[in-house]
DNA sequence: TTGAAAGCGCTAACAC
DNA sequence: GTGTTAGCGCTTTCAA
């Protein structure tokens, strides 16, 4: 194994020298940088992350709390995954995976172990256990999703109270008079998942305040046949010139689009659609759904963000706990012109 | 913090007492290890991993190189990371995760800064320029996916080609004269996977073997679209009763089984089809579809388990370098009733 | 069956 | 601007 040993006979330096040029902690003489580069370049020299662990008390890696759903496909997590681990290199961190279904072994074991010098969980039930097991550790612990009580943890999510009430201001706009809100399903519900009753609570407020009417239906299911059978009890209530809003949209949209062309209705003709959902899945669904954006790469960022804030302990104490990504409502073929 | 000394104060004994009741390398009298695990217990400790890794050389961390495709959504790669992440565990090892966008620096990375003890890579191209540096690391490498050329490295995948037969000989017992596969769309082809020849191979052998016509027709697209028009040109080429074979069918089942229902063709009545997918979506569409099963958590677990013989040097010099896991068909509504 | 002590490779005072 | 040195917390000889 090569060792910053190695590099400073090579370069003619002392060990600490190596260190410094490749932290920049301190000043160095362009001669000396240059040669101390030129040995580490020739030697292909990387530094023992054990080594720098334990001497710096800073592992640079995150830890990542994800879902663990066997069976389920938890839709849409890999652009999480795959942003918190982006913006993690961009700082020269590495990220360490923990699954839910270790609970709040996990969690300890991260932190007890030094094993990363920060945190981020998905998955945030509303009264999740875990969130007191995190307040608990020391290290920083970010939450994607807000569960009812943070213990004083940052948190970042969607607004999706906000996103309900653009839902529905959309549908104001193209003119109906009743909205129905085609909910979440038992296995949505049965998470506890604080988003449900934020949304549902943003698109009911929306609807009293523009004065039309507000109904929700839930699905039975997931997939095919839960779409069918809401969407027919959906259009029951909802009369003619339906207004339809689609929260979990990801995976549903297919089938609810399916479904109402089944029933002769063509989406942007007969009834208007809003979906909540990512615009790139808005955007190849036939027709294109109007959407109100749901962007994990922009939640996923923010939270990386005010980690390395806290982690640079430039921490800032004015900063929100709760960080709110506001969405947008993109119009595209499925709500009707306005009349 | 607290230390490996502190648990030895407070047991009354040495720190290599505390070190070895922890590891089990040498013998302890009963006496002595209950104090010991009292004092654990009471102080709850947990040993620096940054320091363990230093002395010991080993991180109890293995690597775990995932596909990165912002955009696309790369169906099924969860099932894969959930299942190599409990089998780290089951192992008392963590999972790093680097993503593919990195290239052959992921590799140097997680191998050069000692960050883990070794690495599962996934999403292996025919000639995947990371080969060549991956077996040049000090740390072993197993691929889950088989390259041309895999320079000695372990390589663990579906066997394709019996996946491709059996799917051939579930039409011969069907009665079909002609089976058409729809073959993968362009972005799968362009990634140049081993797979795909493979699985085509497949197909196309068993069905000289068993004298019945093959075709292949390549959807030109993802999604509903492509679907479709794969569908109409399969329905073109094979007249009367097709046998309809369908490789990708994560994604594509739902589409195609609506496509055949628009030209008023019922799959188990009036045509057969054969997926290849896992048996949990197989299960889950309407009708349900007979497959071929593509399960990734096995995959995962040969992967793992060589992974960890490997680490044990209970290196079995005998093993096999490629090892592939035999699919199973299971016959359930698509697929006519021998006539 | 147990303890003492060296050292893993690095960082960060402290010295000059 | 650079070198010397004392650890970081653990494992593992070596010695008893």
């Amino acid at each position: 194994m090569v060792t910053s040993r190695d590099v400073a006979r090579l370069a003619g330096v002392s060990q600490s020298t190596v260190s410094y040029v490749m932290s920049g902690r301190r000043s160095i003489s362009e001669e000396t940088r240059r040669r101390v580069e030129a040995a580490i370049e020739q030697l292909t020299y990387q530094p023992n992350a054990g080594a720098r662990a334990l001497a710096s008390q800073r592992t640079q890696v995150i830890g990542l709390v994800i879902p663990f759903a066997p069976g389920v496909e938890p839709s849409g997590l890999l652009p999480f995954i795959e942003t918190i681990a982006s913006c993690a290199r961009a700082e020269d961190h590495d990220v360490i995976l923990v699954t839910a279904d270790e609970g709040s072994a996990g969690l300890t074991r991260l932190a007890g172990r030094r094993l990363c010098d920060a945190i981020v969980m998905m998955d945030i039930g509303a009264e999740d256990a875990r969130i007191p097991v995190a307040a608990s550790l020391d290290v920083p612990v970010i939450l994607i999703g807000v569960p009812d009580d943070s213990a004083g943890l940052h948190c970042v999510d969607v607004d999706f109270d906000s996103a309900g009430r653009l839902a529905v201001e959309e549908m104001v706009a193209a003119g109906h008079e009743k909205v129905v809100v085609i909910g979440y399903a038992p296995a949505v519900i049965e998470r506890n998942v604080n988003y449900v009753k934020r949304f549902l609570g943003g698109t009911a407020s929306a609807a009293v305040l523009h004065g039309i009417g507000h109904e929700v239906v839930a699905p039975d299911a997931t997939g095919r046949e839960g779409a069918r059978g809401a969407v027919r009890k959906a259009l029951e209530i909802a009369g003619s010139r339906p207004g339809l809003i689609l929260p979990n949209s990801e995976v549903q949209t297919p089938h609810v689009l399916q479904a109402l062309l089944d029933h002769g209705l063509v989406p942007g003709r007969d009834v208007s659609l809003v979906g909540l959902c990512t615009d790139a899945v808005a955007e190849t669904s036939t027709p294109q759904v109007t959407n109100v954006s749901l962007e994990p790469r922009d939640v996923s960022r923010r939270a990386m963000s005010t980690l390395f804030r806290l982690l640079d302990r430039r921490d800032d104490p004015a900063a929100e706990l709760v960080e709110l990504v506001t969405p947008r409502l993109t119009r595209r073929e499925t709500t009707l012109a306005v009349p």
